[in-house]
DNA sequence: TGACATTTCATACGATCGTATGAATCATAC
DNA sequence: GTATGATTCATACGATCGTATGAAATGTCA
């Protein structure tokens, strides 16, 4: 075992494959490909992963795992629920700058219709009723306007991972920069406007 | 020539490309599973659409074609601003009630990072500005809060796409029927109270 | 019916896919 | 320095991919 700091090869398999499935999709991204862009030899996913099914759960982990604790922390402190969902999607954009294939492989797994994969859905499971919680609470508090805090909190949790997918159209048809902060206080803006009373 | 009723193997194949895709992407959908399941033979697809980068185009444009023209008739009526904007948002979720396909395509273009597909491209490019510029109008007259038309437009648009794409997630976490109207009228509610000044 | 165009069929080709394997190389500890 | 385990390498396998092709079948109109 050598995990005293970074296993070069399995980390550059990590972060190519991610672009690569990222883009391409799970079946459009070849593990000739990714090894060839990673500058590993075909083997090593077979011996790092096992399979290219498993580097794909790998890459789901590393993209989704510790987003749900994160927003969860930026819950944590008192606030009116407007403030804490402001902060959560805020928390979702910077995990996102962090993570900037996370979108699409998102979207990808709900396209696929049917049930998600491991990771995808721990995240999903846990975030959606964190947030549909604190509307809940806002609604009781007259914070927040009626309606199902479900769909609330999904057309919330849009927002960001939405905004960012349209990366290209919003650089291309608006002239915005989409790493610009308008982007985010935009974001923030329509949340908040759409969840007032 | 043979255009009198409808190419039963033809139109098969459009159908059954379209789940195919939109389930497993361009490259997870083989051209061996779309002839099998539309009962048609191998080369059916090479006869009808010459390649299976082709027959995408004609799923594409089958599936796009009609929105925006569809989504501009009705804005066409003398109303306010937000009333416009909620006949597109319902004329979006109509055009995906008969095209239940179409959100996870899209989603799969933007997610591909590059160029979208000619027929995307060209909705997007006559839908946004249409949207963006009932947005500025609305804004010139007082009924809708100041932001980047543009952006708002996206968000406007995200609601509908991003909630049919949800529809698993919705129904096995909020145990909503997808189809239920709840759903449009909260996209609906959504759109309004995010735009209201 | 016979000539002709359209559509379907079985089959084959080369390319690329994911995976497996054993030898070669490297790193570490005695 | 040599033994031992971890990693990399070149290479091969069978499966599946998209596409092409020519013969059969079907439909159309004189």
């Amino acid at each position: 075992m050598n995990q005293h700091r970074s296993d070069s090869a399995r980390d550059r398999i990590l972060l190519v494959a991610r672009k690569e499935f990222a883009r391409h999709g799970y079946q459009g991204a070849s593990v000739r490909s990714i090894t060839t862009k990673a500058k590993v030899n075909l083997g090593a996913i077979t011996y790092h992963f096992h399979t290219k099914e498993q580097l794909y759960v790998a890459v789901l982990q590393s993209l989704v795992g510790a987003l749900a604790d994160r927003v969860h922390l930026a819950t944590l402190a008192d606030a009116p629920p407007l403030e804490k969902i402001e902060r959560m999607v805020r928390a979702i954009f910077d995990h996102i700058r962090l993570h900037p294939d996370m979108p699409a492989i998102m979207m990808r797994e709900l396209a696929g219709g049917g049930e998600l994969a491991g990771p995808v859905r721990a995240t999903f499971g846990k975030l959606l009723p964190l947030l549909a919680g604190i509307i809940a609470e806002g609604q009781k508090s007259g914070d927040i306007r009626p309606g199902d805090p479900v769909l609330l909190a999904l057309s919330t949790v849009a927002q960001p991972v939405y905004l960012n997918l349209a990366r290209p159209v919003i650089s291309k048809v608006a002239g915005i920069d989409p790493h610009d902060e308008r982007v985010i206080e935009h974001a923030v803006a329509m949340v908040r406007s759409a969840l007032r009373p």
